[in-house]
RNA sequence: GGCGCCGUACCCAAGUGGUAAGGGAGCAGUCUGCAAAACUGCGAUGCAGCGGUUCGAACCCGCUCGGCGCCUCCA
């Protein structure tokens, strides 16, 4: 049974979806206008793993996650770097699916845009005219909240507190200040489509409101995105689909911490932060392995929570997984006896069933992975007992296939040692090999000067040797 | 002004009534020609502070201190 916590509720609930044994998901994406930061990142990541614990458990999964491609930082772009709103987009929808493809998030099974909506946005909006909740002026279309006796609900504000707060200019034509915009009228220039209220674009909350019910129905499982998100977006989205439809919109609701540099939110107008390239373009490791690295941190710290990006979290999370994939190499050696392999079932059980406890409470990653931890532990004294190659294979199997449900253990290489061994690979392995062998030979005769001229030259390669007790030796990079 | 979040060992981080998961660092040990690596073991009698409820509290209630977020585009 997966319980989470429902922002709309306050609690955390049992999940039962609305038709048994598939979930319908919708989550925010992102204006596309620029790269994205670490910010953004973690809330994909958290989504990709919330669906892929979702298909792990049985359920079908019908996941949209838009690509909002029509806004004023979309136009503003374009005017200063004097190309089309459609080339900003083109280019950093790309951009996005080359970052999460580096950070191993999924595409959703379905990506709707706001552009190919038009014609959802504008029946839902004449609905909205239609039903008294929402008034034209001039070529725009507002949504008035007066109207809709809900608003508030899932950020649990009133409407008058939020009338105290009020600081920016307000618009005179609007009845209330916390009317926000449906249909926008165009300005020259600016993307436009024909609607019964003239040339315009759609404003920010609408689209997600008709793509959802368009993708997903007009009541679904799950909706989610930032906390930054919960107001005004997702409760403007509440108040059009329910308004609009009369029923349940989303009837859970996950939103997802900040990540934060130094206790501080990270955001463009603070400066502080990083983007997805940038990160991986720093990085002293190869993609592959900077990319787990990173889903290994965001993982590492519950999806609700606040969490502290630096360089000090990132190399913990390298070395965490160092342990882990020293142990996978451990596994793939020869069998070393059939001692240990009675106790390894009993292990995995334990390990599946904490993963799965831990992913049922609120998709509890930190808990999940110290499972997975614990596990490796457990395998370490069980190899030292002496492991079949069949028990091998399984014990590695259960850390990629439990893996799989947090996107982490599915390499076959890793890069230990950023020495020379971080780059691309110059010594072959039978060269290394060679010396090795070498090495070995030069042990057995007491040379000990040449046994430690190779291992240093060896080690400028950014090669670890690891003496075994009978003479032998293993090496990584 | 309104709404909300957080404060757990040197660092990161789970835990929301039954006596403190996990990781990193550190220390010790095993192994070893030495070393490295790896593995094993150790680690908070206490969970910002004070008071209260309770047989029992990190967890519930109250107050205080400290940090942060939202109310405006924002993952």
């Amino acid at each position: 049974m997966i319980k989470l916590y429902n922002t709309l509720t306050g609690k955390k609930e049992e999940f039962v979806p609305l038709v048994p044994k598939t979930v319908r998901m919708y989550v925010c994406g992102v204006t596309v206008y620029d790269y994205c930061h670490i910010g953004h990142a973690r809330s994909a990541l958290v989504f990709d793993v919330i669906r892929r614990y979702l298909e792990y458990s049985g359920y079908r999964v019908e996941f949209a996650k838009n690509f909002t491609d029509v806004d004023d930082k979309i136009i503003k772009r374009a005017n200063e770097q004097g190309v089309s709103c459609d080339e900003v987009t083109a280019k950093f929808i790309q951009a996005y699916y080359d970052d999460m493809g580096k950070l191993g998030v999924r595409p959703a099974s379905i990506e709707p845009k706001a552009t190919e909506h038009i014609a959802d946005i504008v029946q839902l909006t004449e609905t909205l005219i239609v039903k008294g909740l929402a008034y034209q002026v001039d070529g725009d279309v507002y949504f008035e909240v007066a109207k809709y006796g809900d608003y508030g609900r899932l950020s649990k504000r009133k409407l008058d507190d939020l009338q105290a707060g009020a600081r920016v200019d307000v618009d005179e034509r609007k009845r209330h200040p916390m009317d926000f915009a449906l249909w926008k009228s165009a300005k020259p220039g600016e993307p436009a489509w024909p609607s019964p209220w003239g040339q315009g674009r759609p404003g920010w909350h609408i689209e997600c409101s008709a793509m959802s019910i368009r993708h997903l129905g007009e009541t679904f499982d799950i909706h989610g995105g930032g906390m930054d998100l919960i107001f005004p977006h997702h409760e403007n989205e509440i108040a059009q689909s329910c308004g609009a439809t009369g029923k349940e919109f989303a009837r859970y609701w996950i939103h997802n911490g900040f990540v934060q540099i130094n206790q501080e939110k990270m955001s463009k107008s603070l400066g502080n932060f990083f983007t997805i390239r940038e990160i991986f373009e720093k990085s002293e490791w190869p993609e592959e392995i900077t990319g787990e690295m990173l889903r290994y941190f965001l993982l590492s710290t519950h999806y609700h929570g606040p969490l502290d990006f630096s360089d000090l979290a990132i190399r913990e999370a390298k070395q965490a997984l160092n342990g882990l994939y020293d142990l996978f190499a451990r596994l793939a050696e020869p069998a070393s006896g059939t001692k240990g392999d009675a106790g390894l079932s009993m292990a995995l059980e334990r390990t599946q069933t904490a993963f799965r406890a831990a992913m049922d409470d609120d998709f509890n990653t930190p808990v999940a992975i110290a499972a997975l931890q614990g596990l490796r532990s457990d395998l370490n004294k069980l190899l030292a007992d002496g492991l079949s190659l069949e028990a091998r294979r399984g014990a590695r199997e259960a850390f990629r296939s439990l893996g799989q449900v947090l996107g982490l253990f599915q390499l076959d290489r890793w890069i230990f040692n950023v020495e020379g061994g971080g780059s691309a690979s110059r010594t072959s392995e039978a060269e290394i090999e060679r010396q090795i062998a070498e090495r070995t030979e030069a042990k057995k005769r007491k040379d000990f000067t040449r046994a430690d001229a190779i291992r240093a030259e060896l080690a400028a390669q950014g090669i670890i040797i690891e003496d075994r007790p009978d003479g032998t030796s293993r090496w990584k990079r």
